[in-house]
RNA sequence: GCUGAAGUGGUGGAAUUGGUAGACACGUUGGACUUAAAAUCCAAUGAACAUUGCGUUCGUGCGGGUUCAAGUCCCGCCUUCAGUACCA
């Protein structure tokens, strides 16, 4: 009897389901055990042979824990609603729902002739009506609720409500928008009820916000940020752009903090938790607020005051400055005596430049000016009533002595100066320094390096920053205008592809440094991103490389804040950084220099004291930054689950969860309307009627319209009474994560129809043990799904915070794409105008063109190649290309080059065309997989019957010398487009599925990325025919009720143990490999017992659970094999008395010897150095050193 | 640039706590069976040298190191793939 797997295969499929065999019941004696693949998506094209990878290792995990006396739940579904089927209902008009139930006929097809465990009882589709209701169920849930910080957990909205009606929300710390006014009970009570609703939006968990999303034009829909990759959408690459739209949105960020934290509690893969700790983005450092100086001072020059920044004769002044502390008056000389050296306990210096002035005597740190009139500087004299104006107008006092009360009576003077002082002192710094605060400008930045706060030169804004209008002097207007202009006109693309070019503009304004209280002048720039932070940052060029490149480009100074000389251990001290070629970024060997209070710190004490210091100043605090952007959750489209939500006065109103599903409305087009709207909006019922709770008509509407992103336009008669209780439905649909994120919880109670899942059925199953899917969905389906499981444990509806324990991704299988080699010939056509035409050609308008014109191109010859046949004359080079093919192409090209190279011109005769062959190429041509076999040769004749084969009907085909025509092979995606994809029903009908499924599993690690190639299948095929014939030959059933030899035991429990360990470990490739040698061994044994045999198909079952299905039952089993416990493992078996040693000399191995495993170390040694080949080894020397390891290995050093 | 993973025959890939590198397959070559092909079975197959056999030398991306012994551990590079990208 032969092994007929095509029989066999469709036998126990048809069993399966007929006895329901893998389905799952909601309570058993045995340990439970969820297996769970990401379920489908159902495309068009169906599965290739890549898709069900992650589902067999799934199925043998599945099977295997059966055996081991689990009860299994495996479930699949579909992830039905989606893109593709919506564009091709728009291109046929054909609904959705049609296309995506053909699909799914198909893919169970598919599925079930692979031979799944799953327990289709339980299937969940999403865009099911009685799947969705639960979609929306939890949509309602969230946007019931809020996020209580203080506790760390969403709550019921109610508490937030009856938190404000106590004491208002100045209290109140929550996730929330960050435009938070703050009022009071009293306040919260005289609010109009849509102004209430307005305000607890801003604290839902789902709100409905103005936010700037990413609209894809090309779409017509928003998309999530990982649906974009390199600025273009995921599907289809279009352009995508920022658009400011009316959107729901989840409050992820809300759970930022956990979202990182439960990565540390899970077992999934480390590249893939680090995918999502790198998009969770947490940073830590502190907020500073910088206030804003006054724009200019009113001295008409637009000079900026500012200590050393000075104005235009700023090198003139200094040189004076120098002169005059050389040359003092004698009153300045006493005076200076009196408050040099911080006498008068603060600082004084002399001679200082103040703006375009020099001030006798100044106190930066109480911006107290003392001035003492002389006669014998000239340039005293001059002084008038204006500079003392224009210095008070910048905060400085001005105080006057003359030269005789300084020298009559010094004490009397310096009295009235420490006065003036403790005056300054008493007055709050505020007040002393009201710069920004007239206006109240204050930028906040956030900042992961407080430590480096003194080494702030200048600041940088977001050039969508909203203070740049206003600071902006009107000297800089018009260069801040066109920067800003530029950079709105490059889109995100060119933005991110291009940023090497620094670019930036001054605004004229400064802003004042917390500390040293110097000006520091304010940029814009668009290396900074106004979607991070706060869009704006405090510029450190010695720290930060990108304010380094920043600050040499426009030539601002960059002062050092590190002690290089402690950390390069070189002499120098604080070389300035200038001269240095980029910044010092190396947090961790980090001394701080000239920073006040921070001198001489490290990075962990500079960034407390910082922040402590900010904290007593008010001017900052510490703070955590997280990169995780809250999730748009609207889309434009019609193919997904509708909102259980109308509006009232423009306000979103939730549907009594007793009313869902909300079902899609029918609509007779899947566009967007000709206003604009998403496709909904040409659903003709789409209003919900308050009274009666049902969908109704659209006439019952009154005046209500929509704006173009689909949100109402309240109108002053939008009140009950004139809608008569009917109100329009929310025109957008959830994104294609809303239904994904909870499916592996619904699985547990599919058909509930009066909870999302009993409490019984969660707390029996609890979470997913095992998930296996692909890395590709880290940062969308697996971080929403944590999102969506936390917030339902914080509703207490689950037992575990987390939904999956255990997470594989496995890898993708690659296609092997094959590849003739058309020869291509780039060439240059000069035509030229002869003589006589050219009068002709001066009447008419195109002699610029016709006097001499050069095309240049590329024409694909009527030559393909053969692999080697390339090869050959790649190496040998072009020219030793057939002569007679050149000359072919030669004629051809003339054919194809038009006559004139100028369209519309009658002189086409008159043209002389001279052809250049620039050169030769080949050019790969994809061609179908399909029509290759084994040893890469292409049927030729198929070929030209393909589809894609009807442009080669004239071609030569170039093939190898003994006639055959080899293709090239590339490793590729497995797509469509490189018609290299495999259809495993064409494997299953040829090898059978156990083939297939022994096959994806020996291809190699289930993590790893593979090629497919189908010619390798014969390895594992025969293997199944081998493992066959242990059980029956030419004369029939061969098993028998002898008593297994020692080998056969060996043999099998050596099998048993390899094969659990890999089950385990997912080591699936190996196992195969361990089934083979099995296999293999037993066949030379000869052995046919049944105590060795009937174990053996149970280990193979969970691989091949056909052919050992079927065996089974040959060997009088009644029950499934599914039934059968996994064999138990014997050591005694494996007890071994002998040893093959490996003899190393030097390490290196060269000859084995058997000996007893009992043998002692002594023993050993004797019996290897009495070996005739030892001796011949070391050829007389003495062996310095033997060393043994008792039954592993001897080695003899000499 | 940053982060992560990985480099082993012609190919996919094995190799436990450092202990016989290349298991198991594919492919290739030779042979058996056959009119022939397919299928099946047998043998060889890391490279070089030697071939009368016994063999010898070199070999896990590169260069060092630790060790009796390194694909495996340590240091420094190179390459490939993936993720991310002005994240302050």
């Amino acid at each position: 009897m032969k092994y007929h797997f095509n029989e066999i295969e469709a036998k126990w499929q048809k069993y399966w389901a007929e006895n329901q065999t893998f389905k799952a019941e909601n309570n058993s004696e045995k340990p439970k055990y969820y297996v769970l693949d990401m379920f489908p998506y159902p495309s068009g094209a169906g599965l290739h042979v890549g898709h069900p990878l992650g589902y067999i290792a799934s199925d043998i995990y599945a099977r295997y824990k059966r055996h081991k006396g689990f009860n299994v739940l495996h479930p699949q579904g579909y992830d039905s609603f989606g893109l593709p089927a919506e564009q091709y209902a728009i291109q046929t008009g054909q609904h959705p729902a049609i296309t995506t139930e053909e699909n799914i006929k198909t893919y169970r097809r598919q599925l079930d002739q692979i031979g799944f465990s799953f327990d289709w009882s339980r299937e969940v589709r999403t865009s099911d009506p009685n799947y969705y209701k639960w979609t929306q169920w939890i949509f309602i849930q969230l946007f019931n609720s809020w996020y209580n910080n203080d506790v760390d957990k969403a709550e019921n909205i109610s508490t937030l409500i009856s938190v404000f009606e106590k004491g208002g929300n100045a209290n109140v710390n929550a996730a929330c928008d960050d435009n938070i006014t703050i009022f009071t009970a009293e306040a919260w009570k005289n609010y109009s009820s849509e102004q209430q609703q307005e305000i607890l939006l801003k604290y839902r968990l789902t709100y409905l916000a103005e936010t700037e999303v990413n609209w894809c034009p090309a779409l017509g829909t928003v998309l999530a940020n990982d649906e974009i990759v390199n600025g273009v959408s995921e599907r289809g690459g279009h352009p995508v752009i920022r658009k400011k739209m009316m959107q729901w949105s989840m409050r992820i960020s809300a759970y930022a903090e956990r979202l990182l934290q439960g990565l540390d509690t899970i077992d999934w893969p480390e590249p893939l938790k680090e995918i999502q700790r790198n998009w969770i983005g947490k940073s830590v450092g502190a907020s500073v607020t910088f206030k804003v100086l006054s724009p200019t001072l009113s001295n008409g020059k637009g000079v900026v005051p500012g200590y050393m920044t000075g104005g235009n004769n700023s090198h003139l002044l200094l040189e004076r400055a120098k002169e005059m502390r050389a040359n003092p008056t004698e009153a300045e000389a006493a005076l200076w005596q009196n408050l040099k050296g911080k006498k008068l306990d603060s600082k004084f210096r002399r001679q200082h430049i103040i703006g375009d002035y020099i001030v006798d005597f100044v106190c930066l740190d109480k911006k107290l000016i003392i001035e003492v009139d002389g006669k014998i500087h000239d340039s005293q004299i001059e002084e008038d009533a204006n500079r003392t104006e224009i210095l008070e107008n910048d905060f400085y006092k001005v105080i006057r002595f003359k030269n005789e009360e300084v020298l009559g009576n010094i004490d009397e003077v310096l009295e009235k100066i420490s006065k003036e002082l403790a005056e300054r002192e008493s007055i709050k710094r505020e007040q002393v320094l009201p710069s920004g605060k007239d206006l109240g400008w204050e930028i906040d930045v956030f900042t992961t390096r407080p430590d480096t706060i003194f080494g702030v030169s200048f600041m940088t804004l977001a050039p969508e920053h909203e203070l740049v209008a206003k600071i902006t002097t009107p000297e800089q207007k018009a260069e801040v205008e066109a920067y800003i202009e530029a950079t709105a006109k490059r889109s995100e693309r060119d933005r991110m592809a291009d940023v090497k070019t620094i670019s930036g503009a001054f605004t004229g304004a400064y802003a004042e440094h917390p500390f040293s209280k110097k000006p520091i002048p304010i940029w814009i720039g668009d290396y900074v991103l106004a979607g991070y932070g706060t869009g704006a940052v405090m510029s450190v060029p010695c720290g930060d490389q990108r304010d380094y490149d920043f600050a040499k480009y426009f030539e601002i100074p960059i002062p050092n804040i590190f002690d290089l000389s402690k950390i390069k251990g070189s002499s120098e001290s604080s070389p300035p950084l200038e001269e240095l070629e980029e910044a010092f970024t190396d947090k961790d060997n980090t001394i701080i220099a000239n920073s006040g209070f921070l001198n001489g710190l490290n990075y962990k004490q500079a960034v407390k004291r910082a922040i402590y210091e900010l904290e007593k100043l008010g001017q900052g605090k510490g703070k955590t930054n997280y990169r995780l952007r809250d999730a748009v959750f609207s889309r434009q489209r019609y193919w997904g689950e509708p909102f259980p939500v109308y509006y009232v006065n423009g306000m979103p109103q939730m549907i009594d969860t007793e009313h869902l599903p909300i079902t899609l409305p029918e609509v007779e087009k899947y566009l967007p309307t000709e206003t604009g709207e998403p496709p909904l909006g040409n659903a003709t019922h789409w209003a919900w009627c308050t009274k009666t709770n049902k969908i109704v008509s659209n006439e019952m509407l009154k005046q209500v319209q929509h704006d173009k992103n689909g949100s109402v336009i309240p109108t002053e008669q939008s009140d009950e009474e004139s809608h008569n209780g009917v109100y329009p439905l929310e025109l957008n649909t959830m994104p294609g994560w809303a239904g994904s994120s909870q499916y592996f919880n619904r699985y547990m109670d599919p058909h509930n129809d009066t909870e999302i899942f009993s409490q019984e059925a969660i707390n029996y199953w609890q979470q997913v043990d095992l998930y296996i899917g692909g890395s590709e969905h880290a940062t969308g389906h697996l971080l929403y799904s944590r999102f969506w499981q936390k917030f339902m444990y914080d509703l207490g509806l689950v037992p575990h915070d987390e939904f999956a324990k255990k997470l594989i991704n496995q890898g993708m299988i690659l296609g092997t794409s094959a590849l003739i080699y058309r020869l291509d010939v780039e060439f240059s056509v000069d035509y030229k105008i002869s003589e006589a035409s050219e009068i002709i050609a001066q009447s008419t308008s195109h002699l610029a063109y016709a006097k001499k014109a050069t095309q240049d191109g590329r024409f694909g010859s009527n030559y393909v190649f053969s692999k080697n046949r390339k090869n050959e004359i790649e190496q040998k080079g072009y020219g030793n290309i057939d002569k007679v093919i050149i000359e072919k192409i030669s004629k051809k090209l003339h054919e194809i080059t038009p006559n004139s190279p100028v369209e519309n011109i009658e002189l086409i005769n008159q043209f002389e065309k001279k052809i250049h062959i620039v050169g030769l190429i080949f050019s790969p041509i994809h061609v179908d997989v399909s029509l290759v076999n084994s040893s890469d040769e292409l049927d030729i004749e198929a070929f030209k019957l393909h589809p894609m084969g009807k442009d080669y009907k004239e071609v030569e085909f170039l093939s190898e010398e003994d006639g055959t025509f080899k293709v090239g092979r590339e490793i590729e995606k497995m797509s469509k487009r490189w018609l290299n994809v495999v259809n495993p029903e064409i494997i299953c009908s040829d090898y059978g599925a156990d083939s297939l499924r022994l096959y994806e599993m020996f291809l190699g690690p289930l993590e790893q990325y593979k090629p497919w190639n189908t010619a390798g299948i014969t390895g594992v095929y025969s293997f199944l025919k081998k493992l066959w014939k242990l059980y029956f030959d030419d004369n029939g059933f061969k098993v028998t009720e002898t008593e297994p030899s020692k080998e056969a035991l060996k043999t099998l429990h050596k099998t048993i143990k390899k094969v659990e360990e890999d089950i385990e470990n997912f080591s699936f490739n190996t196992s195969v490999s361990t089934f083979m040698i099995a296999v293999n061994e037993l066949t030379a044994q000869k052995c046919t017992s049944r105590e060795i045999l009937e174990p053996l198909l149970i280990l193979i079952s969970p691989y091949a659970p056909h052919i050992a299905e079927e065996l089974w039952n040959q060997l009088g089993h009644k029950e499934s094999i599914s039934t059968a416990a996994f064999p138990k493992f014997d050591e005694s078996h494996l007890v071994e008395s002998t040893k093959n040693y490996p003899i190393s000399f030097n390490g290196k191995m060269r000859f084995t010897m058997e000996l007893p495993l009992d043998l002692s170390k002594d023993d050993i040694e004797a019996a290897v150095m009495a070996h005739e080949k030892t001796k011949e080894q070391l050829q007389g020397r003495e062996p310095k050193k033997v060393i043994i390891v008792p039954g592993k290995i001897v080695n003899i050093v000499g």
